[in-house]
DNA sequence: TAAGGTACTCACCTTTTGGTAAGGTGTGGA
DNA sequence: TCCACACCTTACCAAAAGGTGAGTACCTTA
């Protein structure tokens, strides 16, 4: 592992300077760095939470495309998800620990998004 | 566990837990996060570049994408085009002062997407 | 003379993403 | 009885993202 130093530098592999095409790491990225599923994973940065409480929360998505987020997020070992047998339904989804690790990461950088947010817009002539 | 030295914490406005819909922060993210923007993001934290480097380095970018990215990150005050008057043509892209902020946090991002990739992608059945 | 590099734009087409609306299950409440 | 809630799934369709291939204009190298 590579201690983290205060200047930001990319892997050493990625030295050359060239994102491979076929490289896996571009199939995560864009799990991770989709339109909802950056805010899934921040919701539940906040701590378990419900469907409907999800749906709330993400304004605007829609159920399918909650459905699908949280599938993938899920396959991707970063969202738990604990289904009760009771009735009515209740199913509790959670970050797993990598996901933890993952929005440490992705809270920054929205918080710096929702700050930067006005300035950027508006300089647009 | 994950020793984590500031829990990461979303903005106060985020208090309540909901990210508003109609949102400008919402735009500003997907710019950012995009497929290509990503990349070439982190591709001019290394540096000041031309088209035909980026081209390279965000391997399978088509043309048509490397404008048009590079044409919503400029107007979003991140890259910065320098186009030199002289033949055969050469143009230079760089951050901005803002942008540099900005691949600050993406690095660590992709670096994590890279090192964690093969074991979130083995891990599906 | 021809090919190739440089930095693009444009028109056309496909693929992916995402929205809408409906259905389904089982129960509790009006 | 009928609706509403909770948690989804499916079918269908529109919009957005993105790829392809051509064209531009000039210069350098072979």
């Amino acid at each position: 592992m590579e201690a983290q130093t205060s200047p930001a530098r990319l892997p050493a592999d990625f030295a050359d300077g060239v994102f491979p095409a076929g490289c896996p790491s571009r199939t995560v990225l864009d799990h991770i760095t989709s339109k909802w599923g950056v805010l899934i994973l921040l919701a539940l940065s906040e701590g378990e939470q419900r469907w409907s409480e999800l749906r709330r929360r993400a304004e605007g998505i829609s159920e399918k495309m909650l459905a699908q987020t949280l599938k993938t997020l899920e396959r991707d070992g970063l969202v738990l998800r604990k289904s009760q047998p009771v009735i009515p339904p209740r199913v509790d989804y959670s970050l797993t620990e990598r996901g933890y690790e993952l929005s440490g990461l992705l809270v920054p950088l929205v918080s710096w998004a929702y700050n930067n947010a006005d300035e950027i817009l508006n300089g647009q002539r």
